[in-house]
Parts: structure tokens; sequence; C-alpha cells
RNA sequence: GCCGGUGUGGCGGAAUUGGUAGACGCGCGGGAUUCAAAAUCCCGUUUUCUCACGAAAGUGUCGGUUCGAUUCCGACCACCGGUACCA
């Protein structure tokens, strides 16, 4: 009798058998023997309350790693976390009147329920969340470590402030130069903050990139452009006249092209150097170009369009290699005073930036780098600035020079002139960490009136957050609240002020990983790191993965860690969004999926039956409205479904698009893949035959396992879904025929349950039952393919007449080149397109194809 | 602008050392089963020409290398992502 399987009656059954096995528990380094570790970790979620589809193809894809590299034989970490500091939780308490602890570990309550019900093989054993005490009080631990290194540092910095919240706003949340809660206008201010010292590692942190040969390039390319180190040289310009007060010795700036300098027209300071600013107090035409400057902003789309605006400061410069040559000094408003120096030479003929003010103020424009066959006499810049390489003229001492030897050859002159040096310039800035927030980990130092910055002693870890906060007011929760920032000095014992900022929540992320290897033991931190394969969203790959590799180099540094390489993630893949298709109403406003409906050719919005338009295919989202809900899908038509979906079509890093249909397709694959068990009603295992027919059904089976390991080593899940698909195909059409083949069916089928394993669990055990094998289908092992199987006696040759297929030959594998050719020539298929031809070759690829060359 | 990626049927995509283009899934068309439906199963489905047998063209465009190119090389086009007055 044929029956259907029920996703919901065994899901929760096989769930709740792995919990009792407590299959999923780490072992530990001692007990571990000589298994081979797989630290599986995919990037912790943030408690928002509710999981999205883009959980579920992150998490199941972790999944799929962790439960094959435990059929393995790897002894596998597969944690779960999270990471449940940050604003979310400060705007409920806001809107809501909820404490924001409550409204994360309710969410986290939630979400680990919607968790669960996915089947993932996670150790829970490890879970924690960045806003236990016990986290970030050892952060608080880690963070003193830094400060005694050096590692973290405080000073003044611009920041960005929300005069309306009264707080400093990541650059995140600036929004068309507005605050994104307030909308008002964000000021830059100069505030003392904490800074991680990042650029002490920028060398590091570039040049180990090309290590990390299970990283996507793109990531890597990146990471690099972040970092953005140039090479160049920093120097002086000889002020003549009347020296400004601090400028005696000239005034510096930075390039990568030295090698241009005799091409140099003008030198422009940052509208908000010292030297324009001294001079906007006497000089008003400068003051209104350093406010036309502020006014126009450094944000994206003013860059875009801004004119170059520019001043002549009045000022001249001594050219560094011949000092009767004055170069005038102007302020111009594309020179960033937090780059290099503030202040850069204009060499126009060969910087398409310093040709467009050149041209527009007037300004001198000197070749001096010939391109390659060009004649001097005759060469020009009119519009177009030349950056490529060439011959160095009417350059002096330089002159006849490629320019990548003038390159050095400027320097060394410059050195040897004492008036600079070969310096090395980062994009890269320190990391400000100071958040004036409350939900995040307070920084554990005490300000006293007589000692200075005080660190909080050890013991006195974790400085907690008062529970007792309100939200009324604008600005830091902590700062208001009545007596929480009052400490005695932990050195003089006077009365002292707590520090009232907390860390950047990116700093939470930033060492997880390390705190899921092992908590308080260090050799167990050695044991399970660097991660072998990490999951998470593309998004992350400049900021938390860069600071990762920043923490993971600053713990080794104060002995938290023993990580040779420095790198704590040694593979890494990025994977693609879940996307859905979006509908808007006539009104132009989003509708549901399910409030439209499809008639004929067009859609229609079902309450008011108005025509609907289908928009773009987006990321799911809820202000587009084209979000499906996990537990929907999950109670309608089971995990297994949802997983296998995700993973199916699109490779996984790229983006998948949800559909009905795609989602009803997957479930009737889990009821196919029943029906193959379903036929196997002899559940004792009967012998293999040797009959054609089964063996036919081995080889499917063994090329099948073959296939989808190495699809699942490579990261093509869509392959390995698209291979079980055949495989299934080929056993239902066998099982239960035939008695013969019984044994072969029944060898495939519990080499299937063990492949859908890693996509499939529930079924998977359910299958395993079914065929009667022994524990559970999740704690057995891979399957072993046998050889043998795997390589066919004969094979099927195409035989090509000058490279167009005409025809095919079955031959043994044994024959030679020249047996083959002979078949091949004799075919009846191809006769008629060699009849009355001259055959010029015949190409014989052993295995492969046949191709004859007739003219 | 610069850097990177991707272009293959109606759609998602296979083809991973240069060797049968379109696996597998979705959709669509036809059929079987059924009183009927659901479910399931089978067949077909790149385009054009042909009653058919077949033939020709075809992997963004143009060219090249090769017996043979989705794959290698050159030039270009489109889309997506990242990034930027970075000196």
């Amino acid at each position: 009798m044929v029956t259907r399987y029920d996703p919901q009656a065994s899901e929760a059954k096989w769930r709740s058998a792995w919990d009792q096995a407590d299959l999923f528990k780490t072992i530990s380094p001692e007990d571990a023997g000589d298994m081979p570790k797989a630290y599986v970790l995919e990037m912790f979620p943030y408690p928002s309350g509710k999981l999205h589809m883009g959980h579920v193809r992150n998490y199941a894809m972790g999944d799929v790693v962790a439960r094959y590299k435990r059929a393995t034989g790897h002894n596998v970490l597969h944690p779960m976390g999270w990471d449940a500091f940050g604003m979310p939780a400060e705007n409920a308490a806001m809107e809501r009147n909820v404490h924001p602890s409550e409204w994360t570990y309710q969410n986290i309550d939630a979400m680990r329920a919607q968790f669960q019900k996915l089947g993932l093989s996670l150790d829970w054993s490890r879970e924690f969340a960045t806003c236990d005490p016990e986290y970030y009080g050892a952060q608080q631990a880690l963070f003193l470590k830094f400060l005694e290194s050096g590692l973290v540092y405080r000073k003044a910095s611009k920041v960005n402030w929300d005069p309306v919240d009264n707080t400093v706003l990541a650059n995140e949340q600036v929004i068309d130069g507005r605050g994104w809660r307030s909308g008002a206008l964000v000021e830059q201010r100069e505030l003392t903050q904490w800074f991680f010292q990042i650029t002490k590692y920028a060398d590091d942190l570039i040049d180990s990139l090309e290590t990390l040969d299970r990283w996507p390039e793109k990531v890597r390319i990146m990471q690099g452009n972040w970092i953005g180190r140039s090479q160049g040289a920093t120097f002086r310009w000889p002020l003549t006249g009347n020296p400004v007060a601090g400028y005696e010795d000239g005034i510096e700036t930075f390039t990568t092209r030295p090698d241009t300098l005799f091409g140099a027209s003008f030198v422009a300071l940052a509208p908000d150097h010292p030297i324009t600013r001294e001079l906007a107090k006497t000089n008003p035409d400068i003051k209104t170009f350093i406010e036309e400057a502020a006014r126009i902003g450094t944000t994206e789309e003013a860059i875009e369009t801004a004119p170059k605006l520019g001043v002549d400061l009045g000022l001249r410069v001594k050219h560094p290699f011949d000092p009767s040559w004055e170069i005038p000094v102007w302020s111009a408003n594309f020179v960033l005073s937090t780059y290099g120096t503030g202040a850069v030479f204009g060499s126009p003929a060969g910087d398409q930036r310093d040709l467009d003010f050149a041209r527009k103020y007037d300004l001198p424009v000197k070749p001096v780098v010939l391109p390659p066959e060009e004649d001097a006499a005759s060469y020009k810049i009119d519009k177009e600035a030349y950056t490529g390489p060439g011959t160095i003229y009417g350059s002096d001492f330089l002159d006849g020079m490629s320019t990548e030897d003038a390159l050095p050859a400027a320097i060394a002159k410059l050195e040897e002139l004492s008036l600079g040096e070969k310096t090395t310039t980062y994009r890269l800035r320190d990391w400000g960490v100071s958040r004036q927030r409350y939900w995040g980990c307070p920084i554990p130092v005490i300000h006293c009136e007589s000692c200075g910055i005080v660190p909080v002693p050890e013991a006195d870890l974790p400085v907690r957050l008062p529970d007792d906060v309100s939200f009324d007011k604008p600005g830091n929760p902590l700062e208001h609240h009545a007596t929480w920032k009052d400490a005695p000095c932990p050195k003089c014992a006077k009365p002292a002020r707590r520090e009232t900022d907390t860390l950047d929540t990116f700093v939470d992320s930033s060492w997880y990983y390390s705190r899921f290897a092992g908590a308080d033991n260090k050799a167990e931190r050695s044991y399970w790191l660097p991660v072998d394969q990490y999951v998470g969203g593309v998004e992350h790959a400049v900021l938390h993965l860069l600071y990762s590799r920043f923490f993971a180099r600053a713990m080794n540094e104060v002995g938290e860690l023993d990580l040779p390489t420095g790198e704590p993630i040694a593979g890494l893949f990025t994977q693609g969004m879940v996307t859905h298709e979006t509908f808007k109403s006539s009104q132009d406003k989003w509708l549901e999926p399910s409030e439209v409906e499809q008639q004929g050719e067009n859609w229609i919005e079902i309450a008011t039956g108005n025509p609907a338009t289908v928009g773009p295919i987006e990321k799911m989202s809820k202000s587009k409205k084209n979000t499906v809900d996990p537990d929907a899908i999950i109670s309608s038509f089971g995990a297994d479904v949802a997983r296998w979906f995700v993973l199916s079509d699109s490779p996984p890093e790229r983006d998948v698009e949800w559909t009905q249909s795609g989602a009803e397709g997957a479930a009737r694959f889990v009821q196919r893949v029943w029906s193959v068990f379903d036929a196997l009603t002899d559940s004792d295992s009967p012998a293999i035959g040797t009959d054609e027919a089964s063996v036919a059904i081995r080889r499917a089976s063994h090329k099948a396992v073959e296939a989808i390991t190495k699809a699942i080593d490579e990261f093509r899940f869509n392959s390995a879904v698209a291979t079980i698909h055949e495989w299934v195909s080929t056993l239902k059409k066998a099982s239960g025929k035939d008695a013969a083949t019984l044994g072969a069916e029944f060898e495939g089928a519990s080499m299937l349950a063990r492949c859908i394993t890693p996509f499939m669990p529930h079924l998977a055990e359910e299958c395993w039952a079914h065929l009667g094998q022994d524990g559970l289908v999740s704690a057995a092992p891979w399957p072993k393919t046998d050889n043998t199987l795997l390589v066919d006696d004969s094979v099927t040759l195409p035989i090509q007449v000058n490279g167009k297929r005409r025809g095919e030959i079955k031959v043994a594998k044994t024959l030679s080149k020249d047996e083959v050719e002979a078949i091949a020539l004799a075919n009846e298929e191809v006769a008629s397109f060699l009849a009355g031809k001259d055959i010029k070759k015949v190409i014989v690829v052993p295995g492969r194809i046949v191709n004859i060359v007739v003219a």
C-alpha cells in the first residue's frame, strides 16, 4: 500500500531523537583522537525576533557542510549565538516602552524556537548572546589587555553629531546629511573618542590577503581597496617671504608621483588645513571659500557634480629641486584634510583632477611624461591628462628616464636634500569605537581627576549595564542615570566618574568565533581555530570581516590566542540573497503577493479588482512587502522543503528567487523520494545481484554518490541537488519491480538516505528507519563508493565530420585508437557525409570523441 | 571614472583540464489513471525550414587560434555589485 510522507509528524519526532542522542555536541580535543576537526560557522544573527528566508538559506548551507563533515569523520564544531547589542532594541524601548534587555531576550527565545524547527545540526550547549554579562565582561577584559598593549587609545576626532538626539552617529546612520531617526542636519563635531589601532596591522592585513586562498577573490579585493595602501613620498615645499607660524620648514605634501615633480604648477591645501584657516581670519575671500566648500560637503552625489573650487592664498613656495622656481599656493575643495598631509601639489599634465583645476584657474600645464611613440616637439595636453608610463622630459636630472626609474630617483634626491622621504599612506584609519548608547558593552575605565584614565580592576568586571534606565530624554541613558557613573577611583579611591560610552557593536562580532571555540580555555581555542568554513552575506565583506582579522591579530599579541597565521577564518563563502517578485497597486503602493491574482496575462489586486503591476524581483524586505515567512512554509510544507528549495536551482553565491511553484516542486520531490523507499517493503537487506540490471542500478548509485560528494566539497549545492534528482528518478523506475534487483535497490536507497541527510535530514531519518537500518542516519558515515562501479566497460563515442556530430558508436573501453578509427569509418550514419570526400585526418580522443576531417 | 563579476531556451541554471550545448528543476503543451477531482505516472518542449525523414543556425556582439571553442586570445556592448575628488 502506497503511503505518503508526513513532514509534520516526522520532523518533530526526529528532532527530539537527535536531542536525546545529543548528536551534535562537540567532542573535546582530548577525546577526538586523530579525527580531523571542522569548525563550521555561519554569521550569527541579530535577534530581530523573526527568521527570514535569507537566514534559512544561510544556515541551511552551513548545515550541509556541518552534517557532511560529521559524516566524513570530522569532529565538528557548529555553534549558534546572538549578535544582540544594537540600536533596534533601544528604538523598541523608546517606541514601545519595553526594556532593551527584555525585548532582546524575548526575541532570542522566539528565534531559537524557529531555528530549532529547521533541524540544524547545532551544538546549542555553546550558545551565548553578546549582551550576556559573561560575554561583554570577557570583552571588557580583552579591551583592558588591548589598552595595556597600546592597541586602544583615546584622541579627539571629528564625528557625526546629531544635535536633536544628542548622540554620535555611525556613518551608516547618516542619510543625506541627516540623522536617520531625528531627521536633523548632522554636524561635524570634535569629540574625544576611543580608537582601536587597526592601522598598526595595515601592512599585514593587506599582505596576508593573498594567503586567504579559500576566500572569494571579490572580498579580498574589496579589503585591499579599503585598506588602500599607496606608496610615494612625503616632502616639504619651503615657503618664500614671511613664513606662517608653525610652518617654518615649509608645507608638507604627499604624492605617489614624485617623477612628475617638474610638471608642478600649484600647491593646494584642504579648506580646513590649519594654514587655510589661519589665513581666513584676515582674508574674507578665503573665509567665504571655506564656507562655500563646507556647504557643498563631501557626500557622494555632491562630489559627483560639484565643481572644482579654489582660492589663491597669496603664498608662494619654492620648488624642492629648483629654489628659484616659485609656485603659488591655493586652497582647493578637492583636497581632503583627512588623507595624506591634507595638502597636494598639482602636476596637471599627469592628473585629470589637477588638469581640470589648472584649466579653470588658468594655471600652467607642463607635460613631463612623454607617452611611447609620441614626439616631444609636437606632444600636447589638451583636456585629457596622461597618467600612463613613458619617458621623462623637461625635468632636469630625470630627463630620459622611464617613469618607473624616475620615481625612486626623485625620492632619492628629496632625501639627499633633506626635504622628504619615501612613505606609505593608507586609506584605512583607526577604528573609532565610542558610541553614546545604552545597549552596548560599557567601556571599562574610570576617569579620575587626579589619576586620569584608570582601568577597572579585573576583579570588578563585568562592568554591568544598569537595569533601571529611562529613555525619555534624548542622548545616552548612561549619562542620565542618577548613580551609575559614580565610582571611586581604583587607584586613589577618590570619587570619580565611569566612562559612559559603550563599544560599537561591531566589536562584539569581531571575536565571537573565538568565544565559541573555547570560552575560558586557550588550548581549546587553539584546537578549533581558525574557522574552517564561514558562511554569510557579502555585505560584511569589509567591516565585520576586516575587524575580525584585526581582532585575531590583536588577541594573538596580548596572548589570548595562539594563531600562527593571525587569520581567524580559513575558508569563507559569501552566499546570495533570497529574492521574490514584487507587486504594486494602481495607486503605486507595494502589495503582498497574496493580495494579487493573475487573470490571463494581467494581474489584479484582489481586494479592489484594480489592475496591479509586476515589479522587479528584489531582495525580500518588509518595505516592499515581498517577504515569505519561513514559519508559514515550514507549517505547510515542512523544514526539509524550505531547506531543499533554497539550495536548489541557483548556485549558492548567486541570488535565488523564491517562487510558490518552486516550493511546491520541492514538496513534490520529498514525496517522490519517499515513494522510492515506500516501495521497498522487505526490510531484510537482500543479497546484491550480479545480473546486468542490478549492476546498472549500482553503477548509477555509486556514480551519483561520487558526483554529490564532489559537488558538496566544491560548494556547488545546486549541482548536488540536480544529481540527486536524477538518481531518485533512476531508483524510482526500478524500485520494487523486480526481485532480482532488490539487493541493488536496497543498496542504492541506503546510500541515497545518507546523501540527502545534509539537505533534508528529517526525511532522511524516516527513510533510513523504513529501510530498517541501525541508529540515526544523522550519525551514519558517508557512503563509500566502489571504484570498479564508477567506470564503464564500454563507452559511447560521438562521431563528428568536420566538427559536426553525425553519429555515435558504442565501443569497448579497451579498444586501441586504430580499432576505434576503423569502426568509426565503417559507421553507417556517417557514410553519407563521407561519400565522395577525401578523408584528410581522423582524430580519436580516447573515451571522448572521434572527429573525421574531410575536404 | 576605477576595480570586480555576469551574459547560454519562456524562466533558474548544467556542461570545472578545448571534445555530443541546453543536464536537473520550474513553466507550458499533450496523454494515461479517475464517475470526477486531488495525487501520481508517461511523452514532448532552443530557433527556423520540412507533411515527414531530416537539414541549417545557435551560448551578448565582431574577429582570431584550433580537426573541434560556452570554455583560450583580441576588440567591443549590456547588465549587476563594490568604490571614489585617496593626491
